[in-house]
DNA sequence: TGGGAAAAAGGACATATGTCCTTTTTTTTC
DNA sequence: GAAAAAAAAGGACATATGTCCTTTTTCCCA
């Protein structure tokens, strides 16, 4: 990740984004702009934050590793997102890790110039108030879904996840299946597996196979065995 | 659930809890007094709540039922427990159920009151910002744990936390079996199935049952199976 | 104190998922 | 365009866990 030192660009991706409206010119100020390419990671499980990151262009993705090795991804998170609220807030190390998946464009903010300023400052307690508010919205979702569903389930609630926000094609919508690796640890299962659940979709004809790419062939099947569930 | 109407109690309550550090007389003039039995259910899934409820004395599960009518004990919450925050900064339903498992003394306030007197109210923010962040906290640590470890590991983590702030008493402990149907639940798994880990466990001499309890022979053992992880 | 009810434990078998490899397909490179 | 490399798919078998019952133990009360 290396820094940007080009304030006018800095200056218009805030204005372009929802933060002057929670901090002041002087803080706008304090602010530095990196630029992250694909694969950089912001900051690793163990790690002792001293910024806040905000995500104004890009995209990350949020996974936590365990002793035993495994990693398990929690979430994609698109602009404008934030890194640090948490541990800003209770002080405590990171837990997860987060890497750039796209070229991305991020700003940083000293959490001293937050302890010094933005403390009693309800339109930023606020803001990420609701910040973490959405993320244990989230995380609590996914933990129910994942431990109680089996995967095809699971698979099906990401398919949904994942296009109901796409263009509404007709009938058969496409995934790219590029990334079905990460899907997998999405869902926390092995690659192996999910294969196996999406073989066994394509032989109920729900989906098919088309050279790296899936299309869906039945939503309503779909819709039937995500049973109302969504990853969001 | 039923109101008491006995002001000298909830008064003396809630002096002797952070709230007042919160909360100005007025407010707490506002606040109302309910006693809970095992049982009692404090809101269910898609409730629409208008009051956030401090737990001040006793002790709630909370749960989330799923469509297909599984059920998963997401955690145990002590005094102060806060119920309603996150829906009361994401405006949202009730996502999971709240349960008294013991005899419990609760105070409510209108989510209007707070709207009206505390939305731009910094310690009232920064207090709420603190439970939610520790939710997330112990919503996230559980997920991983859920699933990237098999039941085993998971219960020797749960034995581990639920002892580790027991007296520390010499080489061998106890924990009442009492509940085993309920730790099956919270590590999302079936009795059936606890119950064989638990028996493999005994056969290598690693616990040991006594009639409706369960000794810890090797701690040892039991934190080299946790590795590390702990539910919070 | 002796049933009988309730709780706990366990047996048998089915399903979900993981691991390790091999085969097939796709992509890249020269 | 063919060979090599990389990615995707799949086979075989092992393990983790679920479901449904039966057996055993514990508890309670007449």
């Amino acid at each position: 990740m290396k820094e940007l030192h080009d304030r006018t660009l800095l200056h218009a991706l805030v204005q372009n984004s929802p933060l002057p409206d929670i901090f002041d010119d002087i803080t706008l100020h304090e602010m530095r702009l990196y630029q992250a390419e694909k694969g950089d990671i912001l900051c690793s499980k163990g790690d002792q934050l001293h910024h806040m990151y905000f995500i104004l262009k890009g995209k990350i993705k949020i996974f936590t590793t365990l002793p035993n090795g495994k990693s398990l991804l929690l979430r994609f998170n698109n602009p404008l997102a934030i890194i640090g609220d948490v541990e800003y807030v209770t002080q405590c190390e990171v837990r997860n890790t987060v890497e750039f998946v796209h070229l991305s464009l991020v700003v940083s903010l000293p959490f001293k110039v937050l302890q010094e300023n933005y403390q009693n400052h309800p339109p930023f307690l606020q803001f990420i108030l609701h910040k973490i508010s959405h993320k244990l919205h989230t995380s609590s979702n996914s933990t129910s879904l994942n431990l109680l569903y089996p995967v095809e389930n699971r698979f099906a609630s990401y398919l949904l996840s994942t296009l109901s926000s796409d263009t509404g094609s007709t009938a058969s919508e496409e995934l790219k299946t590029a990334k079905l690796t990460e899907v997998a640890e999405l869902l926390g299962t092995s690659y192996r597996h999910l294969n196996r659940v999406i073989r066994n979709l394509c032989a109920a004809s729900v989906i098919e196979r088309k050279k790296g790419a899936l299309i869906i062939k039945d939503r309503e099947k779909i819709s039937e065995l995500a049973s109302g569930n969504i990853y969001e």
